[in-house]
DNA sequence: GAATTGATTGTGTATCATTCTCATTAAAGA
DNA sequence: TCTTTAATGAGAATGATACACAATCAATTC
């Protein structure tokens, strides 16, 4: 969970054998200028890109956000939409969580230092090596509880 | 997260219209009979009843661990192996967490009672019919960080 | 407890997110 | 500049999950 520039990343990248290309750059500069609260699917990464004349295969998308989520740059969330959403791994204060209504999908972020503080120290009383540390409530929004949809 | 019996189920399927089956009781029955720590997905689930001679269709196993999550009854798990994974909604105190291993995929379950009483008071306060809370830690653990494979 | 109704099931098929293959390209280091 | 090999792009393959629809049967009504 740290700020990554080109520089860092490229250098983190080095010291695995890895390189740092212009695909690989240019998405990380994407979610480094992503509103907050929005998150990216890896078919939104990729249209986002081509509306600004950028010719990154899908497979490249793809290819970067699994190597970003496993480096700890990005997060990988699960948003009860059937695939899976990315944004920026970012520590505290920015460090948030999400509401989820499994209903509609509406997602609400919230903050809370505590759940950091136990993702960390638990990780670390087991020897891992922490990545990322979400907080997911799964519920119905009130407007879909007065929608009284099937499930 | 309330604990379901058969008839609990079928009164609160029967409310919304809907039928308790005999799919619906065996499959509740075999996640009351799972060992603690063990996680289902849908084939998993599948087979192990195909094992015990109850021939019930992949198509039903997929749209009842749906209804089941959907009702809170079941919780659905992202463990980070491309497929869904189901456990029992447990309340207090039996309700858990997830430490994952996204390397070698191997989870430890962890306790923590704070993250609950978390989960509780969001959900109250943006009005949101509370399913399930689960905190998910993505991590490298200590067997995956000495083999010094591509990530 | 028979008839009615529509929710549920099983089978096969479709969908779509993600991964894989492989020839080509191009970072990194010497 | 040259060499090595990681990374890319294009398309094909995979696999988890959803869907369509005819047949079944759980719940309710008479
Ligand atoms: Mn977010
Ligand atoms: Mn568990
Ligand atoms: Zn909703
Ligand atoms: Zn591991």
């Amino acid at each position: 969970m740290t700020v990554y520039t080109a520089t860092s990343l490229k250098s983190e990248l080095n010291e695995r054998g890895w390189r740092l290309t212009p695909q690989r750059e240019t998405i990380l500069q994407v979610f480094q200028n992503l509103p907050k609260a929005k998150h990216l699917s890896a078919e939104e990464l990729y249209h986002l890109l081509q509306g600004e004349g950028e010719n990154i295969s899908l497979s490249t998308i793809y290819r970067t956000l699994k190597l970003m989520a496993r480096m700890g740059i990005l997060r990988e969330l699960e948003l009860a939409e059937g695939h899976k959403h990315y944004e920026l791994n970012q520590p505290y204060p920015h460090h948030h969580h999400h509401l989820i209504c499994v209903r509609c999908n509406k997602t609400i972020e919230f903050k809370n230092d505590s759940i950091l503080k136990t993702g960390t120290k638990t990780a670390q009383k087991e020897g891992y090596h922490l990545l990322d540390c979400q907080l997911t409530i799964h519920a119905v929004c009130p407007m879909c509880q007065r929608a009284l949809l099937p499930i």
